[in-house]
DNA sequence: GCCGTTTTCGGCCCGACTGTTTTCAGTCG
């Protein structure tokens, strides 16, 4: 049975040969759009499909869901069998080529009939391409040095390297004379867990000293472009960074515009024609007769449009247009609403800090909770505890606890294995004297679909267990999760009243967007931990409560929010 | 190919930038 991602794959590769193939754009863009809905799901196609619902997931109609079927009945796909007769399937990895568009793949494809990327790189160092119409030597050059920095780049970067790069950009724009705010953009500031690239954006009368500053940057590799308003660099690791800048007073609208994401500013754009004007980055135009408004920050968008403001983590076009202009966009959570952090390690294992720093840590960040978790004894590789070692780290805390008084609750738990036979690392009797149960899957992740969801229904089914940790095991960018059922473990987490983590480092942030918003419209509950290894492994957070945010989870669905009293409370309902 | 509180047909964002060009096409976001 196929998931969501690899639908989303085959209607990717279509909407890529389609496009090389000329077909027109809208056809294309509809493949595409179907195949980034099926990504953000949250839920299995292959549940509506059951339900013979197909037609209920955005954008898919009345073909796209004719595909669906015969790909989840048969696993194959007749018309993408008969396309790729048309247009090779390796040209689709050519678009992934800066500086190559659908029209010039096409155009060298069929002047010299190549295939391949290492033909297309053998051309192009051979001079074949410059001759072909509408190419030259700067075209040649373009594909070579996109080729290059295709060979650098590995795919999209995680949240976690592109924030705090972007931040540190941000600082040096703002020391630049004459700008009076700078920001990131695009999804970097919807704070998806992978952006493309960054996008900033920066307020100033007079561009030319901001662009100056940007493409003289430290580890700046090459300068892909760079005009009036906007300019575009790649750095030495392939990381790519474009910068907008625009006058003071159409802050806003700039920033609303680049922000995006495109659907949520289509929604937008039709909402100011219901009210005769048109929205651009530049300001809001009347469409009759004449005059702008400009709007220096996003509110007054927002405003202009009768809308309130809407949290950039929420601009997905997944009923945030909708819910704000019924006034029922959530209170979404924040970081000073979480009192706990219920997922960590220290030296007992494979944390790089005592267990009395890891305290002082949490006290210096307003903690109020905390809970060791520390690996189980099978994991050997992260210095596992035995039950023996545990009474010793029992008797620690104890000891730190008194110490540190009323500052801060510790308690004591574990991050348990979920073993590949389903099993925990533990005998019951021994969970149910620890304050609080993480379990968590570390191995045997590509066991069969059915499989490893039975490991994780086993672990949700304990009356020991209180939390699963990072649900799927994914890693950001190079791992993907376990094949689960989703569906069935939100079910049962719903049903045993089980947390289900969003695991905030940024290599994890698992459970991620999608999964965490469908868990809140099943009722599970979600603790949002740093699982912190060090000090600094605390500030984290941020990443987890984006995740959050994006779910559109308000602080009552998350149990770290939850008053001491609340939590112990839950704690020992729950067999603790 | 999808979609609809004006539509079941006719839209679907469009402007900046670059390169190859004598007024425009392709790419990108």
């Amino acid at each position: 049975m196929m998931n969501n991602k690899q639908l989303a794959d085959v209607f990717t590769l279509i909407a890529n040969l389609l496009e090389i193939k000329g077909e027109i754009i809208y056809k294309t863009l509809a493949y595409r759009k179907a195949a980034e809905s099926l990504e953000t799901l949250g839920r299995e196609a292959s549940e509506y499909w059951k339900e013979g619902k197909l037609q209920e997931v955005p954008g898919v109609g009345k073909a796209i869901a004719e595909k669906i079927d015969e790909l989840l009945s048969t696993g194959k796909l007749e018309f993408l069998e008969k396309l790729k007769k048309e247009v090779p399937e390796s040209l689709a990895t050519w678009l992934q080529v800066p500086s190559l568009g659908p029209k010039k793949v096409s155009a060298i494809w069929k002047a010299l009939n190549i295939t391949t990327l290492a033909e297309l790189e053998k051309a192009a160092k051979s001079g074949q391409l410059r001759d072909l119409p509408g190419m030259g030597a700067k075209s040649e050059t373009a594909i070579l040095d996109g080729l290059a920095s295709l060979a650098r780049r590995s795919g999209r970067i995680p949240l976690g390297k592109a924030y705090p790069l972007a931040q540190e950009i941000i600082g040096v724009l703002k020391g630049v004379k004459g700008v009076v705010d700078a920001q990131p953009a695009g999804s970097l500031r919807r704070m998806r867990s992978t952006v493309g690239d960054l996008d900033i954006l920066v307020a100033a009368k007079d561009s030319s000293a901001v662009m100056e500053a940007f493409v003289n940057l430290k580890g700046v590799e090459r300068v892909l472009g760079k005009g009036d308003t906007k300019a575009s660099i790649e750095f030495f690791d392939g990381v790519r960074a474009q910068v907008w800048v625009h006058p003071p007073e159409r802050f806003g609208t700039a920033l609303q515009y680049a922000t995006g994401s495109k659907d949520h500013n289509v929604k937008l754009r039709q909402i100011a024609l219901d009210k005769g004007l048109s929205l651009s980055e530049h300001a809001l135009t009347k469409t009759k007769g004449k005059g702008e408004i400009l709007c220096a920050t996003e509110e007054e968008v927002y405003k202009t449009l009768g809308l309130p403001w809407v949290a950039p983590e929420l601009r997905e076009d997944r009923g945030e247009v909708e819910a704000a202009k019924a006034n029922k966009l959530p209170k979404l959570i924040q970081i000073k609403d979480i009192k706990s952090d219920l997922h960590m390690h220290s030296t007992y294992s494979d944390g790089k800090l005592s267990m009395l720093d890891m305290a002082q840590a949490a006290i210096k960040r307003g903690l109020k909770v905390i809970v060791f978790t520390d690996h189980s004894v099978s994991l050997g590789v992260a210095n596992g505890l035995s039950i023996e070692r545990h009474k010793k780290q029992a008797a620690e805390i104890k000891k730190i606890q008194k110490q540190l008084g009323d500052k801060i609750l510790i308690l004591h738990g574990s991050e348990v294995e979920i073993k590949a036979d389903g099993s925990l690392d533990y005998p019951d009797e021994f969970l149910a004297s620890l304050d609080l149960v993480v379990a968590s899957l570390h191995s045997s992740l590509r066991q069969p679909r059915e499989k490893v969801t039975q490991r994780l229904l086993n672990a949700i089914r304990n009356p020991h267990v209180d939390i699963i940790g990072h649900p799927t095991g994914r890693e950001i960018p190079d791992r993907e999760g376990a094949d689960l059922d989703m569906e069935v473990v939100m079910q049962a987490a719903a049903e045993s009243g089980v947390a289900l983590e969003i695991n905030a480092h940024p290599s994890r942030l698992d459970l991620d967007d999608s999964f965490a918003r469908r868990a809140k419209d099943l009722g599970v509950l979600i603790s949002i931990n740093t699982d912190s290894h060090a000090g600094d492994g605390f500030d984290v957070l941020p990443y987890g409560i984006a995740t959050a945010r994006r779910a559109w989870l308000e602080p009552k669905d998350v149990i770290n929010t939850w008053t001491t009293k609340k939590l112990t409370d839950w704690l020992k309902k729950r067999g603790k």
